[in-house]
DNA sequence: CAGAAACGGGG
DNA sequence: GTGTACGTTTCTG
């Protein structure tokens, strides 16, 4: 048997004689391979897919299930929690993934049944949250290689098969070295935008944060970066052989899944060349995300900057001009785009200037991604979901996944993700938000900020504000331990043991303790651990791997108050979100009116915290 | 005025 | 594919 320590970059699942094979794609450091590593993919076929369902009668459920067609492989009664509510359920696993959409309806349809649950979760992401597996993070597999199998067509000496016998055990999560490569692509488009059909790639530019910076084109001959070749369909082939022959881990671009990936699918389809970039062999495809597309390659991770940068930080605009100057402090080389085709032609100085935009735009991209990945990695390895996924996630769905993964490790049963219907109901209320001062009129000096955002998480915790632990009103289907203990010991309503929240009167039971703020709380307490840890460094390699760890469980932890209110939330809960809100005015106000018992006027407040001068008598 | 459609980024 | 963005601005009837 075979043991290997790979770096997981990406996983999928294919289907091999009817049955769901995971596949993982890794690298492992190999001093004889060229670039000193090499590439895995481990083969797991030992997984398998279910759901759990609520059953109002166990017995009469189990005679359902077996008129079901096909029969479900097995169903077993575990022991779960619902809202913190241990109780019995049936857990159906079935034959293969796509079982589940097809026979959840039919199921969840039985009068024996009450709710199914956790139906809605990729086989891909199921695997990893049950293997207590993380992306970007090193595993240690147990196998036997072999030569060949079907779905993997790529005939790289560089890369090895392996049939796992064990399940993958994660052996350490310290940050990976990875072989970035960013590319982007110039067009000559004389009228509007550029037309894959009739407007030719007049150069394509690669950097990487490895030995390759260059521009790929049909001139520029007498440039030193510029690799001339003399067609665009040699471009396109360079610019395979350069991503392929290099190894890299990860290809970065701007705009890539909307621009520069269909962009070249297009030309490269003209000239019958087959974008076969990915681990496996298999060439780019598109995935669908809702009405637009992410530019996808197996076991190469693709990630799109401008993405990211949309969540990195908070921008009226997002061009990667403007992205690059707000991070960087410096202004990038600009040719304006409906220019671009007068300059190719041209010729002379303006050609050269082309040129040098076309290097200037991928090296900056590059320096966006040695920026800001390493934030996105971090996320990657604390949410447990693929690096690929994490970079095109909202943060509300993030921090929803990391609920998920916390939810199988606390034994409780995820709720589903609300229907188009009642996403759209949700959408009708909304919370009020938080307390705003109007600002005075004038230039003010001596002003101190004070500032809230810490204490929404607080809040949650100091409140206990979780849907789990809320006295409901009307008991409806997520009925929680709070009414159940109530009902069972015949309580009656005592406001002593609840936090009651103002304007609304929400209340959140005091024990026990709420999901969610028992995650935040781990959240946060894991945070102040690397705060610790960092100021207690002096290698400055550590701090800052310290730091990004920090800024990521922040930027988490901070998600989190405001997702109670998200129509698209599994844990959705308005009272939750208006009880939040209406104790943050509560103590915005409260702090205000102290400091101005201390000689502060205050000048502007708005939700999260306010600002104030103070005067000397 | 409300609901529908377009937009973002890219050249 | 255990699937189908998203929040905001502008247009249209």
């Amino acid at each position: 048997m075979e043991q290997r320590k790979i770096v997981l970059l990406d996983i999928d699942y294919i289907t091999h004689e009817e049955k769901a094979v995971i596949r993982l794609f890794g690298k492992e450091k190999d001093e004889n391979a060229k670039t000193g590593e090499r590439k895995i993919i481990a083969l797991d076929d030992s997984f398998e897919p279910y759901i759990y369902v609520i059953a109002n009668d166990i017995k009469e459920c189990q005679e359902d299930l077996k008129n079901l067609d096909p029969e479900p492989a097995k169903v077993e009664i575990v022991e779960k929690k619902n809202f913190q509510i241990e109780g019995k359920f049936l857990k159906i696993t079935f034959n293969h993934p796509q079982e589940v959409p097809q026979l959840r309806d039919a199921i969840n349809n039985f009068e024996s049944v009450d709710d199914i649950r956790e139906h809605d979760i990729p086989f891909y992401r199921r695997y990893l949250i049950n293997n207590d597996v993380f992306p970007m993070s090193e595993i240690e597999l147990s196998g036997e290689i072999i030569d060949s199998f079907p779905t993997i067509k790529s005939k790289d000496p560089n890369l090895e098969i392996l049939k796992l016998k064990k399940p993958p055990v994660t052996i350490d999560s310290n940050f990976p070295e990875l072989r970035i490569l960013s590319f982007d692509l110039e067009v000559r488009n004389p009228d509007g935008m550029p037309n894959s059909e009739k407007d030719e790639i007049i150069m394509i530019g690669i950097s990487s944060n490895f030995d390759v910076e260059k521009v790929i084109s049909t001139k520029g001959e007498d440039l030193d970066f510029v690799e001339t070749v003399d067609s665009e369909k040699k471009m396109i082939e360079s610019f395979i052989k350069t991503v392929r022959e290099n190894n890299a881990d990860i290809i970065v671009g701007y705009n890539s899944d909307n621009f520069d990936f269909p962009y070249i699918k297009d030309r490269a389809a003209l000239y019958n060349i087959n974008l076969d970039l990915g681990m496996d062999g298999s060439s780019l495809k598109f995935l669908r995300r809702g009405y637009t597309n992410a530019a996808s390659l197996k076991g190469l991770l693709h990630i799109d900057l401008y993405l990211v940068m949309r969540r990195y930080i908070s921008l009226d605009r997002y061009t990667l001009e403007r992205v690059y100057f707000e991070l960087f402090g410096e202004e990038k080389i600009e040719v304006p785009g409906d220019r671009i085709y007068q300059f190719w032609d041209n010729e002379g100085e303006e050609l050269d200037n082309l040129f040098d935009y076309s290097l200037d735009d991928v090296v900056s991209t590059l320096k966006l991604a040695e920026e800001t990945l390493p934030l996105s990695l971090e996320l990657t390895k604390i949410v447990g979901q693929p690096f690929f996924d994490i970079t095109r996630m909202a943060t509300g769905q993030q921090a929803e996944w990391y609920l998920v993964r916390k939810a199988n490790e606390y034994n409780e049963l995820v709720p589903n993700k609300p229907s188009g219907i009642q996403t759209s109901s949700r959408k009708n209320e909304s919370a009020v938000g938080g307390y705003v001062k109007e600002p005075e009129k004038g230039l003010h000096d001596n002003l101190v900020q004070f500032d809230f955002r810490s204490l929404y998480p607080s809040i949650i915790i100091s409140k206990n504000v979780s849907p789990d632990v809320l006295l409901k009103k009307h008991l409806g289907t997520d009925y929680n331990i709070v009414n159940l203990l109530n009902e069972e010991n015949n309580l009656e309503e005592n406001d002593d043991n609840y936090n009651i929240s103002p304007e609304h009167d929400n209340k959140f039971a005091k024990v026990p303790q709420g999901f969610i703020p028992s995650v935040i709380g781990n959240v946060i307490s894991e945070r102040l651990k690397i705060k610790k840890q960092m100021k207690e460094t002096e290698d400055p390699t550590e701090k800052r791997i310290l730091k990004v760890q920090q800024d990521a469980l922040k930027r988490l932890a901070n998600t989190m108050y405001g997702i109670y209110g998200f129509s698209r939330f599994r844990w959705y809960s308005m009272e939750c979100a208006e009880s939040i809100t209406a104790w943050g005015r509560e103590y915005i106000k409260e702090t205000m009116k102290k400091a101005e018992e201390y000689g502060f006027k205050s000048i502007y407040a708005d939700t999260d915290g306010f600002y104030a001068k103070y005067e000397s008598n």
